[in-house]
DNA sequence: TTTTATATGTTGCATATGCAACAAAAATAC
DNA sequence: GTATTTTTGTTGCATATGCAACATATAAAA
C-alpha cells in the first residue's frame, strides 16, 4: 500500500488523514470495526481472513489478508452483512477514511500516489476474485481441484508446490463437501494424475 | 465514470490524457484491443459482456457492461487470456492509459475526481464479484436459484421482478446445466415456492 | 415472406457428490 | 505432561445433477 512513498511521507500523510491504528489479538473479529462507512483498513502486521458465515454454520473463505493488503466495507455488499474479517494471528491495522483520502489527493502528490496504489490493490483483488470464480464455475470436484492445482503451479512456476490451505479450508475455498473432495483427491492419486505427499502436491501430466 | 465532473472538464481531461474513442459493431470482440497494458475502456454508449470461453466451448458471463461502466486488462489475470469483452449492441468506447491518468491526477483536481470515480467503480465490481461468489458457493441448484432470486428481489425491493437473463444465460451465470436448472425451476414452482409467468418471477414465501 | 438460428421445455440414464457417521492422527490448549 | 479441539481419512447411502437427445417455440436474418 505504501509503494513509491517515502517513510516520512507516509507518516505525514497518515497524520493528515487522521488515520488510527488498532491492534487485534488472534481470532478476534475485525469487521465490526469497519462496518460503518467507507473505512479502509491497511494490514500493517499479521494475517487475517475475509469470511462468510452461513445461516447453517457453513463458512467460506473469501480472501486471505496479508501485510500490506487492504480491506474495506466499500468492497462488501450492504445486503449480506454476514461477512467479517477475522484475525488469524495478532494483527496491527491502520484505518483511514476514504473521503479524507480523496480530499487530500486533490492537493497532495503523495496522496495521489496513495490513490494509485489503492487502485492497483483493488484491481488485484478483482483479479483474485475472477480466478476464484474461474474455479467455482467448474462443474465437478475433479475439475475444481485440477484448476486450483494448475493455477498454483503457474503461480509458483513449478509442477510441485505446497498446499497453503488445510484440506478442510481447501474444501471451503472450492466450496465442495470435504469428504467428497478427499475421495476425489484419492481418485486423482490412484489415476496417476497427481502426487500428494502430505500437502506437497505434484502434477504428473505433461 | 464522469460523476461530479463538468462536461467541459471531461473534454479537457480526455484531451490531456490522449484518450481515443472507438466505435464497435454488435457482436464484435472488444477485448483484443485492450489486451496490451493498463488500458481502461469507458463504455460511452451501448452494452457489452465480459465472457470467458472454455476450451470445451462452455462460456461464462462474468460481467455485464453498461454505459458509464469501465473495463480493463488491469482487472484480468494474465494467466487466463481466454477472457474477452464482446459487444452486445453497437458500442462507443473511450480508451485511456491508466499511467497517464495517475500522472495527471498529481496536478489536476479533475483527474483526482476521476481517480475517485475509478476507485468507486472498481469497488462496485468487487462487490458484484462477491455476490456472484456468494451464489456460486451454494451447493445445490435450488439454493443457487433461490439466492439469486432473493438478491434480485432485494435489489428491486419487491418479491416480483423480471429476469434480466434468458434461462440459458442464467444457467451460465449460476454455472449449472441448463436442463437441470429448468427441472429445478419446475420443482420450485410445483412446491409453491416461486411463481414464474414467463420470466416474471415472484417469491411466494414469507 | 421464408429461412435460419437461438431459446425453451422435457425426459432417461449414469454417476458424482452431499450428507452422516465414524475412527485415528495431529495440533493446540491447559 | 494430559486434555481438548481440530484435521484427516474412510465408507454407505440416497439423490441431485450433468449429459445427451429430442421437440417445439420464439427471435433474427435473409
Amino acid at each position: 500500500m505504501y509503494e513509491n512513498i517515502q517513510e516520512r511521507d507516509i507518516t505525514r500523510l497518515l497524520n493528515n488523514l487522521q488515520a488510527n491504528t488498532i491492534v487485534y489479538k488472534s481470532k478476534q473479529t475485525i469487521a465490526y470495526s469497519i462496518s460503518n462507512r467507507n473505512l479502509i483498513g491497511i494490514m500493517e502486521e499479521g494475517y487475517a481472513s475475509l469470511i462468510r458465515f452461513d445461516y447453517d454454520g457453513k463458512r467460506t473463505i473469501l480472501e486471505d489478508i496479508k501485510p500490506g493488503d487492504i480491506f474495506s466495507d466499500m468492497f462488501i455488499s450492504t445486503d449480506n452483512s454476514e461477512l467479517s474479517v477475522v484475525a488469524d494471528t495478532d494483527c496491527t491495522v491502520t484505518f483511514i477514511e476514504y473521503e479524507n483520502l480523496v480530499e487530500e489527493s486533490k492537493t497532495s502528490k503523495v496522496a495521489s500516489t496513495f490513490m494509485d496504489n489503492l487502485v492497483k490493490l483493488i484491481s488485484h483483488k478483482l483479479v483474485k476474485r475472477n480466478e476464484r470464480i474461474e474455479i467455482l464455475t467448474r462443474r465437478s470436484i475433479r475439475d475444481k481441484l485440477l484448476h486450483y492445482f494448475e493455477s498454483e503451479a503457474k503461480k509458483y512456476n513449478s509442477k510441485t508446490f505446497n498446499l497453503k490451505y488445510t484440506y478442510t479450508d481447501l474444501a471451503d475455498y472450492l466450496s465442495v463437501d470435504r469428504s467428497a473432495m478427499m475421495r476425489e483427491l484419492k481418485n486423482l492419486k490412484d489415476d496417476g494424475i497427481i502426487q500428494d505427499v502430505n500437502k506437497k502436491i505434484t502434477i504428473l501430466y505433461q
